[in-house]
DNA sequence: AAGTGGTCTAGACCACTAT
DNA sequence: TAGTGGTCTAGACCACTTA
């Protein structure tokens, strides 16, 4: 007992055990402000209180004019970061050979390196970068966003603005909501994936560029969304985003930088290792 | 305007702005309650509201008694999940050799498989697991929660409890707080670990048990902690955990399947992945 | 002693949903 | 039309920090 106990956690506590142990089925709809402040005997605002923060938890979700109800756990899609082989990678049924179709919008240009990204490029001081935003949507929904950047010189990012059906730094080599959901269907456009699937996204821009990609390192986290990602992504309220900060070497000189964000509520990632004996 | 902008939505933003541009440095005081409801000209409700939001979002901390403060930007420690070579993977001065000592505790037991984790290993309806809970902890705080299961029959999964410096499912290949708590530097705690750094954990142990483990696959996802972990990592409100699911693979079977929990307000995971070409 | 955050009460308005 | 969630007001108590 820390402060010999909240009394609105007593209601969370006790709604959620109900969630947890099944009393309350994904859909059944909780007590509302009024009924909880009868039921438990406490006042408007601990009622209200609880339920925030059983939503807060995801947990609940509320309607607006309906009430709040159990939040059926949504189910995560994989994000496959490289993929080896297909064999395994245990989900069940989850994945529907539903065909989502991967577009992207992106925007290129030029600025002055933030600190942070001179230094993830090993840059001097005011080095220019291309930088290229992207935006990737699944059947319309936005799905991911993206923010790439290469030293200036290496080639040309491409053209100043496109759309479309495009490969991008971010969905990476594996995408897509399913090992494949159409595999096939995979990442979308490009060149039918190879064996070689790894190539895909700056890869393999960058290996036409005649520059060796020998490893790629993410740096996963999770944070609150930005206004402006919590905006672009549609989140809803309470929901974190994973950040991919992810970067292309060759040897030993960083070739391309970016910063991916993904809704933490509708995908997990998935990294496969091979490991060699 | 979704319903003309809620009063609180104006704080929030304001001192948002304020954190994002710089205008409030962390560590500076937020206003109070007080202060907000005559600067804004708001109700306490809305200024209360608004406190609160930002704490959610982490931008600010409360410490009862004395104010609101900007937080400080929490430095991300790497957890480094598999490493191939030591070069880059590019932070700057943020880990210093600071040498953290990493303890674990477990717990065995054996238990009939969930469907979830019958699933994951492939196993049939009632199928009994060897279950191990681990509690990582590194300068006494606890770091990481793990929790493996095996199938029965693969190989003693150790004494029933046991403490101190092991090598356990969760921390990995790489693992430790820091590459080493001195990135450059290497590899970390334990014995010497050699080239062949991947065999930790229970790969390590699965080899030794004549157990050819070939691949590794680990999803990450991004969600709220549960009530127990909070607890057992002394998670501030509003911290999200990253939950990792492995599985080890000795072909195309799985051997070990682990669900690992890491505080999401103090580390970063680091996948590494070296291009075949 | 004054100020603060965390909690709490009692009540209210609005837009929305359900019936 | 009644009930609901989201928002909001005006106060209040307590334990705590600060001075």
């Amino acid at each position: 007992m820390a402060t010999s106990d909240p009394v609105y956690l007593r209601v969370v506590a006790d709604i959620r055990r109900q969630i947890v142990d099944g009393s309350l089925l994904p859909g059944a709809p909780v007590p509302s402000r009024a009924q909880l402040t009868r039921k438990y005997g406490v006042g408007e605002t601990a009622a209200r209180h609880a339920l925030r923060v059983l939503a807060a938890e995801g947990l609940i979700v509320g309607r607006v004019g309906s009430g709040h109800y159990v939040r059926a756990q949504p189910v995560l899609l994989p994000l496959h970061r490289w993929r080896l082989h297909d064999h395994h990678v245990p989900f069940g049924a989850d994945l529907g050979p539903e065909d989502v179709r991967v577009t992207c919008d992106r925007r290129s240009e030029t600025a002055t390196a933030t600190p942070d990204i001179a230094l993830r490029l090993r840059l001097g001081g005011c080095a220019t970068v291309a930088r290229t935003h992207y935006v990737f949507r699944g059947d319309g929904r936005p799905i991911q966003l993206a923010t790439s950047y290469e030293p200036v010189g290496l080639g040309d990012p491409g053209p100043g603005a496109g759309s479309g059906s495009a490969s991008g730094p971010g969905l990476g080599p594996g995408l897509g909501p399913g090992p494949g959901p159409g595999p096939g269907p995979g990442p979308g456009p490009g060149p039918g994936p190879g064996p070689d699937e790894h190539l895909r996204g700056p890869a393999a821009r960058l290996t036409a560029l005649g520059i060796k990609v020998t490893e790629i390192v993410e740096q996963v986290r999770t944070r609150v969304p930005q206004p402006a990602e919590s905006d672009a992504l549609a989140l809803p309220a309470g929901v974190h985003v994973l950040h991919v900060e992810r970067t292309h070497w060759a040897g030993d000189r960083p070739v391309e930088t970016s910063d991916i964000v993904i809704p933490g509520d509708r995908f997990r990632l998935i990294y496969t290792h091979a490991v060699q004996q």
